[in-house]
DNA sequence: GAGGTAACCAAGCAAGCGCTAGTGTGAACG
DNA sequence: CGTTCACACTAGCGCTTGCTTGGTTACCTC
């Protein structure tokens, strides 16, 4: 895509940097903590990485790449109904967030731990992601599916979808797919259904 | 409320404290940028406070009191009827996000810095909060207002009006009530109305 | 087999960290 | 007037931080 992560060993390192990350916190995760995880001494950390700043850069940058591949997937191999691509899009975002989870939490929850210039240059990848949310929301209100604000309702869409981190439990009863489609469930103006909602699981 | 935040000047650290772990985060915030911003010395601090952690519980502990205050506050002067509360309630936790904003933005993105002890005694706070939403959302279910699980669309709904905190802008044309009325009116089965989320304002 | 290169290590520096010890202050109180 | 107490200060200790330096190893290439 660009510049940076170009070896398959920084790509693994980068890996075990989103994890610790998530763990705990950009800012708690010290040079020391990371070499370990990675097997190798603080030092030679700085052979693959220019500094500390550059990896978090790295980290989300995959995190984000990655998220707007699956979403892109998800609507390509999709019908072309504004009902299904809602439920697609919902399902690509919450699969991105507990499957490839680590780089993407990492993402949302230390954007604002960039340099300025990191942060400039990365933005754009994620205004992308948006951007395909925005034309599926506004497909869906075109349709009747929903209305409101499309500012709005993608803002609160995301928000809903993002704070699952917080206490969404992967082994718990429900699948990510059964919150995906709930939520589009929750926000859709009944016509058809009212079955299917309300007795989902046990 | 308990044994913390009893003297006046306490409670004006806390409340400078919870600024600056706004703006920079827990971790990066340092006791001597907080001595500075309450204009003493950094030895100084530590007659008010035991430690670094003993601020950070006592700005979680204002921010979540708070907007347990304000929350039952709401509910207790609005009439009672499910659609009305619930829009009280949605409301009354966007009033305390940008009227109260600091410290409840530190309870909400800084809980897990929290020592287990600190964790535990706060927790009780939270859930008694959380408890008031379950309660609206249960009467708005029973009422036919909303469908879906109980669990999921609080889940949901507490997810959309946290995130807020990322994009809303208070100078922007919108108000906290605007965002709290198009949400309901968002997850709302509809019925009466659809003339007034469409065109709210410019 | 000489030269280049990617990956790593040992050792440590300068800066910054949370926190402590010991010492004034001035107001309040008996 | 003497004691107490809340509040603040100075000075710095012990430790961790991100990062640098100079050198070593293993492999690839011509």
């Amino acid at each position: 895509m660009n510049v940076m992560n170009a070896s398959p060993r920084r790509k693994e390192l980068t890996r075990l940097a989103a994890q610790l990350f998530v763990q705990e916190g950009f800012d708690r995760t010290t040079v020391r903590m990371l070499a370990q995880e990675m097997g190798i001494k603080s030092g030679s950390l700085f052979h693959h990485f220019k500094d500390k700043q550059e990896i978090l850069a790295a980290v989300i940058e995959e995190g984000t790449h990655n998220a707007l591949l699956i979403a892109r997937r998800a609507l390509d191999s999709c019908e072309d109904h504004p009902e299904v691509r809602l439920r697609a899009m919902a399902r690509a975002h919450l699969e991105t967030l507990f499957t490839d989870r680590n780089a993407h939490v990492v993402a949302l929850f230390e954007w604002r731990r960039l340099t300025p210039d990191a942060s400039a240059h990365l933005s754009h990848l994620r205004d992308a992601y948006e951007a395909l949310w925005v034309a599926v929301i506004d497909d869906a209100l075109a349709a009747g599916l929903i209305h409101g604000d499309r500012f709005l309702v993608s803002r609160f869409v995301l928000g809903a979808l993002n704070w699952t981190v917080r206490w969404y439990d992967p082994d718990g009863p429900r699948t990510p797919d059964d919150l995906a489609d709930e939520l589009v469930a929750m926000i859709m103006a009944r016509q058809d259904e009212q079955s299917d909602s309300l007795a989902l699981r046990d």
